[in-house]
DNA sequence: CATGAATGAGCTTTCATTCAT
DNA sequence: AATGAATGAAAGCTCATTCAT
């Protein structure tokens, strides 16, 4: 039993590093037997196909990133706050890049791998869209439509994840500046002003 | 030879349908030669392989946005000039939206195609770095990290362009709307203070 | 019909070049067109695939081949006529060198083929072992089976044939050398003492 | 492992026979897993292609025939030690012929399989030729040139060898008394006249 | 006659999946 | 549970041959 739980982390395991390296549609079930040091044939006794070990990998990272967005927000300063939450999600985005990049390549064709992204995206979205709406109504924010601000926002931080952890760009960020420099951007295209702090 | 022309357009446009419906490594040469209305082997006659075929694509979307961040800036104002470029960006970007996504999806793995759209992404942020280099010569930028920006901003609408276009979210955006939300943000985050018009 | 001729002419020609440089498995008929200068579908007016080229250019051969083992032996001393037999050989094996290559080829699978060279090589030993049981009469020569005699002898000259003009070995054999050479092997085989000129 | 090195002879064995039956061009992989029972993915298991299949058996085949010219000459006569080279030359040649005929089918294309033969080619008629040298210094031998009389001699009995196992001549011969006669035959063109045992 | 685009049969090769041990 | 040899469906690609112009 303890075997059998060990056996089903290696192939998870290896899996993300198979997927990563090869993408989903080319990596093979050899390769990831291979690499997680077990027989072709056990494979299978864990997992159906490889679609099974992506979407268990994919359903972990899921969970966290969806938990992650309920945390309540920061009591301080909204910038403060902000910049946590950057920060937050930097923190986990690298820490599941390699399967999120694959749930991406997926997503294209596969229905329920995008419906899961989607559902994700809706919740982030959603949260900082009734954020704005709050600053809207205390008048603190500019007038605008909160649903697009919001998924250009959100949109602007998953992307910058993408360059700075999955291409690693030419030019070494350094994550915080980055990160204050999101929350700047974000803070004023939001106020329309520079916050003093 | 005109036959010849007209086959291999057929062939190039079927392969953006079933390229997008498929993605590119779920799309098998069958499908493109029977949605080109064409016997399978006459595909082989005018591309080696499938890989050709979406390089050829690709090489004329490049073309055309890479072309596009040659056009010189407006001459009128900075605001005016940047809703022009979105604008832009939005309506090419929706032309050839099948074949980006695509390019990208081939980017995981195949070198080549990534070298590709490396080059258009560090024209277009390079481009949008130096026009806030130049902002903030003229002191009218708030002192911030160009190269942070321009990746930051670029992304955001590049990713917004992936929402509008591929996913054709629930909420039905106005892209005239977009483009003058987009600007706003944009503005804001730069210059950090409404734009008055 | 000139130019039918002509355009005929020019398949065989090719045909004989392709065949020599990828074997005749391995050529194709584009690469005879392409060499004949003509369209892939000229070749099928004029034959009905390659094999019916192989069989043209073989009968051409064969019949060659065939006629001068019916030349007159000479009249002079044995050895003479058998250099003079040896030099028009690798004459002749020299001009047609290329299609006996490929005729070679063919026999092993295609039993027409072999037939005819069956035919060929029996017509060849059947003279030298004519020749050989006259001299076995005539008491010039040691008591032998001369069909394996002459399978024996014939089979030299032609595997000769074979390593000068189709390998061309390192070492660069004078032609004439060679004829006096197998001249004298043959000589002294039969005769089993050194000729006196 | 038992089962696979099983798997691989029974592959061997039925390429063997295809080889021989179609020629190695016209040897469908089809043809060689159907002969050997086994599916048609399993050949793939165990060779990357049926080039790699005649490789394998061609490098057997030259290695028995590169060891058996590197037998010590016997002590005795020279007539005796010719027959009896003569004899086990057949005797493998006989047990390897429908490689052979693979190997030098392939090797009109394929310079990898051309060069070893002449490998082997060369060593042969090397030996040979020394061997003549050797007789020529002592005078036992007429004077000529070694390197044509070994290529003659060594061809005619290659020749005869293809003969007598492929083609399976209508004159049934005797083995031993080709062997005699190649024998006589070789001594005589020699040295010059009739041995006297 | 000449052309060369189009065809499709036929072959090669890969790899997810099964199953006897 | 674990193994890994065997399977065969599913692509990929080539090229001899046809046929409309």
């Amino acid at each position: 039993m303890k075997q059998n739980r060990h056996t089903r982390q290696k192939i998870l395991e290896a899996s993300v590093e198979v997927f990563y390296e090869r993408g989903f549609l080319g990596a093979k079930v050899d390769d990831i037997s291979n690499k997680a040091g077990i027989s072709h044939g056990t494979f299978y006794i864990y997992f159906k196909n490889k679609r099974e070990v992506l979407w268990d990998l994919v359903e972990q990272t899921f969970n966290i990133l969806f938990e992650i967005t309920e945390a309540p927000w920061e009591k301080g300063s909204f910038y403060n706050s902000l910049e946590e939450s950057l920060r937050g999600f930097f923190y986990v985005f690298e820490k599941h890049v390699k399967v999120i990049r694959c749930w991406k390549e997926v997503s294209l064709t596969d229905p329920a791998f995008m419906e899961l992204w989607d559902k994700l995206t809706r919740k982030i979205t959603s949260r900082i869209q009734q954020n704005i709406e709050h600053l809207m109504k205390t008048s603190l924010c500019r007038d605008c439509d909160p649903v697009i601000v919001a998924q250009a926002l959100s949109g602007m931080v998953e992307h910058f994840a993408y360059v700075v952890f999955i291409k690693g760009d030419d030019y070494a960020y350094s994550l915080e500046e980055v990160v204050k420099t999101l929350a700047d951007l974000w803070y004023r295209a939001i106020f329309g002003h520079v916050p003093h702090f």
